[in-house]
DNA sequence: ATTATTATGATAATAATATTCATTTTCAAT
DNA sequence: ATTGAAAATGAATATTATTATCATAATAAT
């Protein structure tokens, strides 16, 4: 989706929480929108500084909570204490998998194992809502030198 | 595996690593090894307190990141904010689900998903070492009263 | 028993997240 | 355009889980 059409949703979604529009939400937003990392808010609040150096880091935290309220952003906690946000996937759901050395994260997406996820949970009598599946290793690149 | 058959492993670990057997930690040890839950620390120095009232919050949270570090323990982290850890299972590796309204635990094994995840990671290049699997949805309890 | 090494536990430091509050901004009504 | 109630901002503070510090105590090899 493009940039506008995320604006709009976010619009959409502030006044539907009766919420306001604001110049520093606006400017969070369209940062983020650009991004196609799993950026954290350090490295977002630094982004956003960059053009406009007097926002503060509460605002961006409240602002990228918003964006995962409305379905936007999609949280993510890879295990090193920090949450990073990506922007919501223009294909759907996907899931992870990081190397230990370099923390570099690929994506992929497996509709077997979604269904047989399902499956496990209906057995247990659970309705599965969502999921996080995280896979650790190492990449090809890593995968030589140390594999312990 | 048994108490005392645990505790002769942790002994052992503890040789290996040149430290040394205390009361603390061995009355730590057996507390846990006697749980079946997913015990957070503060349950755990809680239950630990009962019997033993001038045990410190450190010395459990030592002991049981050196249980982690042995293998006689597992941390795990179900998104509340807080490390649980559970005993090494009898039967192998299994992943969770958990209930959103609740926070039942439950629990399952499915080999063909490990498998699926091995190969999805194959294509990308990377080797897998370990992973993370966590449902949430709502049991069979929960499911009828409020499903949003 | 001596003694070097490690453990303990109270306390303090970290670090990420969340909240407070005085001030500023938004926006609908006038 | 002005007003004013409601919400937002941002600096600072609070919270929370985790980790480190350090003086004292316990362990275990000699
Ligand atoms: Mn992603
Ligand atoms: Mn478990
Ligand atoms: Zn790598
Ligand atoms: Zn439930």
């Amino acid at each position: 989706m493009a940039q506008h059409g995320k604006m709009s949703i976010l619009k959409a979604y502030l006044e539907t929480k009766g919420l306001k529009s604001t110049a520093q939400r606006d400017f969070i937003a369209d940062t983020f929108f650009k991004t196609n990392t799993h950026i954290s808010l350090e490295e977002l609040l630094s982004k956003v500084k960059r053009k406009n150096k007097n926002i503060g880091y509460a605002t961006v935290y409240r602002t990228m909570k918003l964006l995962g309220e409305s379905g936007l952003a999609i949280a993510r906690q890879f295990g090193d204490g920090q949450t990073r946000y990506e922007n919501l996937p223009e294909d759907g759901h996907h899931d992870h998998i990081i190397c230990m050395k370099c923390s570099k994260i690929a994506e992929f997406q497996n509709q077997k194992i979604e269904q047989l996820q399902s499956e496990a949970a209906k057995k247990l009598g659970f309705t599965v809502v969502n999921h996080k599946l995280e896979l650790y290793g190492y990449c090809a690149g890593c995968a030589g030198g140390d594999k312990a």
